[in-house]
DNA sequence: CTGAAAGCGCTAACAG
DNA sequence: CTGTTAGCGCTTTCAG
């Protein structure tokens, strides 16, 4: 900046004015300070600023979400992006690979940096070591997990309702022999999709005594592992619910392998690219990370424009759509 | 640091050091401080600390890809990910969309944030605008796309050879008429993607002039109705090559409406989401943006480290899938 | 309309 | 082993 106040003959200020469109600078000096600028190549440098500046903004953003490399995190991290775009926000992103380490350390990256916001999905189980950086005004929005230990806006879907969908919906094909495969209760979305499943069958009055369920699967392996094991063994269901997508993927192989994917009906929680195109269609139970992204960041902003109402918890609802393995009927065979 | 170290009872520049791991402070002292820091959960600010700084180092890396929500970008994000972290560097991520505005604006905020380096997709004509920023000492690695009007390091798919990798087996299950359908020619992989392909028609002795091309796709809609269009036209193809992934979706769809599915050959540019669950498999040219991602990093931290070589254009190759479209024969109906 | 001086939170350089 | 002083690039404050 000095360079540029040089170049162009003013005082730093002056350059300072007219970088940050403040007032009170002549046309001819805007001008000058302008083209200096544009020979420079100068950008003025946003940390340094802030050092001093009233708000303090770095108009940043912190995003932490299950993997960058995954379609639903994918889908929230752009509704996140195109929010912050708006607003001449940057955003950090980082996956957090449900792991409480990478989870601690994100945030930590993220308050070293400054960020104005935090948008996080969280594993750890508890969330109070947020609570300090809270305190000092920071805005934080827990997507897709609700937190634990703290209390601040959360925006997640309707998980206990979707499963609930999914049982309803086997149910009324006829099947009363349903399976369970779903990831590690620590994952606060397990826990919630399982009391989903459990609780819709109790009001159907099934007993869920002796029903198959599986819960620690992580990946498509260990669920198509899961899953063949189940389908050979004594007394195998007539229908699965998957809890999770890489789950619904791992099952598909093993129905495969086994050739019964005609046989067998499947409902997924969380939609499958593609998830129409295969023969037959897989029925799933959809969020919609888009709109988790956009309420959150929605959240985030309405926080630092000053709006200090009690935290909030919005629902998205989740939807299931019928595309073929869910309208698979007990077979006769069984 | 003012706060701990009046609370601790020594000097900023004793808390300093501690923060900052440096030697000559005594075990008692660095408890005392540790323990303060604590109290007042404080984070060192990353930025107040690099103005002065001797490196300058923000620990900080731009990214600029195609659009977070899409697999080859996610892939590609998640290997520079990964590769920071270990450094402890986090990411600023922002989607492209194929806007040269986004490309000039993200840039923008990237060095205005002064990131250590720039990995990026452009789209724009020219990336000349770049030449201050990396006499200044950024490094800058251009992915996916070459750039132009400016040289720095490159790691690109080889797309050329990739798509006539596509060719010659479509030409070896009998194909002769093969019809191509592309991205628009402005983005730098479609025109390479293109001429691989003529080249190689070219070097098997197939005329190319009457062949159905068609170019300007960019979704997976403008796709669909092309195929359709000329699956239901006069002369139609026996086969069609694909040059982009949301491309071969449309085409996908097209073939699927038309019950063409089992008829007409298909060899699609880039991987597909469960391309091997479908009936037929989709055949594709994969590329490997994981790799991608992976070198570019490299590239970045080496240069970070003092490598001051010439730049380098790293190619990753790509490699034919076959699944089943692509092995589909000549029609007799034809 | 413009500029000089002070200071944001931190580290470099030097002195104890 | 520890503290003091200056200054990074910018904005605030206040004086022209």
């Amino acid at each position: 900046m000095r360079q540029v106040a040089a170049l162009a003959g003013v005082g730093v200020k002056t350059v300072s004015r007219v970088i940050n469109g403040e007032p009170n600078v002549s046309e001819a000096t805007i001008e000058r300070v302008r083209r200096a600028a544009k020979t420079l190549d100068y950008h003025p440098d946003l940390h340094a600023g802030n050092l001093r500046r009233a708000d303090g903004r770095t108009r940043t953003l912190g995003l932490l979400i299950g993997s960058v490399d995954n379609p639903f995190s994918g889908a929230l991290h752009r509704a996140v992006e195109d929010a912050a775009i708006e607003r001449g926000v940057a955003v950090f992103t980082s996956s957090l690979d449900d792991d409480p380490q990478r989870e601690q350390d994100a945030v930590a990256a993220f308050v070293q940096r400054r960020v104005d916001g935090l948008i996080l999905t969280t594993v750890s189980e508890s969330q109070s070591y947020l609570i300090a950086e809270l305190r000092r005004g920071t805005p934080v929005v827990f997507v897709d997990r609700e937190p634990a230990g703290v209390t601040s806006d959360t925006v997640v879907s309707d998980n206990a309702d979707g499963a609930a969908l999914a049982v309803r919906h086997l149910l009324e094909q006829g099947h009363r022999r349903i399976a369970y495969l779903g990831d590690r209760p620590v994952i606060q979305t397990a826990r919630e999709r399982r009391r989903g499943f459990l609780e819709e069958l109790g009001r159907q009055g099934i007993a869920t005594r002796d029903l198959p369920i599986v819960e620690g699967l992580h990946d498509e392996r260990s669920a198509g592992e899961a899953a063949r094991a189940m389908l050979s063994g004594a007394n195998p269901p007539t229908a699965i619910f998957a809890s999770q997508n890489l789950v619904t993927l791992g099952v598909i192989r093993a129905l495969r392998e086994l050739g019964l994917h005609r046989d067998v009906a499947l409902v997924g929680f969380d939609d499958i690219p593609l998830g129409d195109l295969l023969e037959p269609g897989i029925t799933v139970v959809s969020q919609d990370p888009h709109a988790i992204g956009r309420l959150a960041a929605e959240r985030v902003f309405s926080r630092l424009d000053g709006d200090n109402s009690p935290a909030s918890r919005l629902v998205v609802p989740t939807r299931l759509i019928p595309r073929g393995t869910g309208e698979l009927r007990p077979g006769p065979h069984r």
